[in-house]
DNA sequence: CCGAAATTGAACCCTTCGGTCCATTGCGGG
DNA sequence: CCCGCAATGGACCGAAGGGTTCAATTTCGG
């Protein structure tokens, strides 16, 4: 089966295929590795192309089996050159396609890989090439530290986002202002570090988190 | 991409191919359609062939791509003489194919195929050559039960809702216009007879969720 | 082939949300 | 007695969400 060309450099995938149902299926499945974001899909033509240059994606997962998918990833290549690639798929001579430097590719995976060793594959080539910190607790607040920051307010009305209510619903339940629930909302986002209440409850539902929910 | 042999004759699927990653994202994919029941799963090989003659499944979905498909596939076919074959992923010469009588092949559907086009394949040959139950079971899946069921795209939708992300987030990664997005999840949060995106993730992967697609 | 459904997108509306700035009240510790 | 912090709430604003209607296109199913 398929060959996959991966563009490197973040978190952030972009998949294309002339299979939709292998676009599908694949991204059902990042969709429950909350280490990555499908932040585009699509077929191995030029409109991609231009999606993947203005969505600037971490990596391109292309399906190498896919008709044109060569040139697409020669072409994506060429107009994202900042980004590394990967291919994954390929049973036979690996080394010779990473050679191939015009074409990007920075690693790859066997044709029979399951989906944690996509993964393992993805965590490797989107992995930040130097690792300056050294305790590295300053860049990402450490899920743990977050929590402590919330109040017992702001933790009981994430309790309530989390279920769906909105402010003014949250509101009558305390017996509080509308407004008022609104600041406590606005001061849980900041400390989570989202932007919407709706990335605040999908991080509470996540497993390095459950434990402080 | 895969060219894909069915062996037909209820509703369970056993899913055979040498990617473990197709394997796994249509495992998913299927997951959803309540009408099938993937019973097994494996690769194309003589012991899939085996599994496949013990567990008797409605159909077998192979993937042609693999190594040795076309192998897998006539033994299957000599071995599960009873069954009828369906090609999927066929974009040249698919009647040629069909032909093959010894393979068994009883349809496909292209290589561009989406999941609800598969499903369609396989509804049609997996439906019961006689219909015992005049209510009941097969025939008509319910109307009723239908207006309720999120199609592909909204389910799709949803699960992005689950993610935290935004309207405009969604229209981005899928390529779409954000009004879009909003019609499919104002249809999406009627069905779920919810009134809001937040009670629609919160609804989540519970149960009587699953019941309704 | 035709009707039904899905998918796409437009225009328009109102509500809710998220952000900001500010103010008050109460509580606990230095 | 202040200071910090949590909790409360007001006013205002732009952005996003939710609803409605209509329609073009594609796809699905009989």
């Amino acid at each position: 089966m398929p060959i996959w060309g991966l563009t490197a450099g973040g978190s952030t995938l972009f998949l294309a295929s002339d299979s939709r149902l292998w676009l599908e299926g694949l991204s059902r499945l990042l969709l429950e590795e909350s280490r990555f974001a499908v932040v585009g899909e699509g077929a191995c033509d030029a409109r991609s192309v231009e999606a993947i240059a203005s969505l600037d994606p971490g990596a391109v997962l292309v399906d190498m089996s896919a008709t044109d998918a060569l040139i697409f990833l020669l072409s994506t290549a060429r107009r994202c050159g900042e980004a590394s690639l990967v291919a994954v798929g390929i049973d036979d001579r690996p080394q010779e396609l990473l050679e191939r430097a015009g074409w990007g590719i920075v690693g790859y995976t066997p044709r029979d890989a399951s989906i944690s060793e996509l993964i393992r594959v993805l965590a490797a080539v989107t992995a930040p090439p130097v690792r300056a910190t050294p305790r590295d607790l300053a860049c990402p607040p450490a899920l743990e530290e977050r929590r402590t920051m919330l109040s017992n307010r702001e933790l009981q009305i994430l309790e309530y986002v989390r279920q769906g209510l909105s402010n003014k619903e949250i509101a009558r339940v305390l017996g509080i202002e509308a407004q008022t629930v609104k600041n406590h909302v606005h001061n849980l986002l900041a400390k989570l570090e989202v932007r919407s209440r709706g990335q605040a409850a999908a991080l509470g539902r996540k497993p390095s988190l459950r434990a402080l929910t």
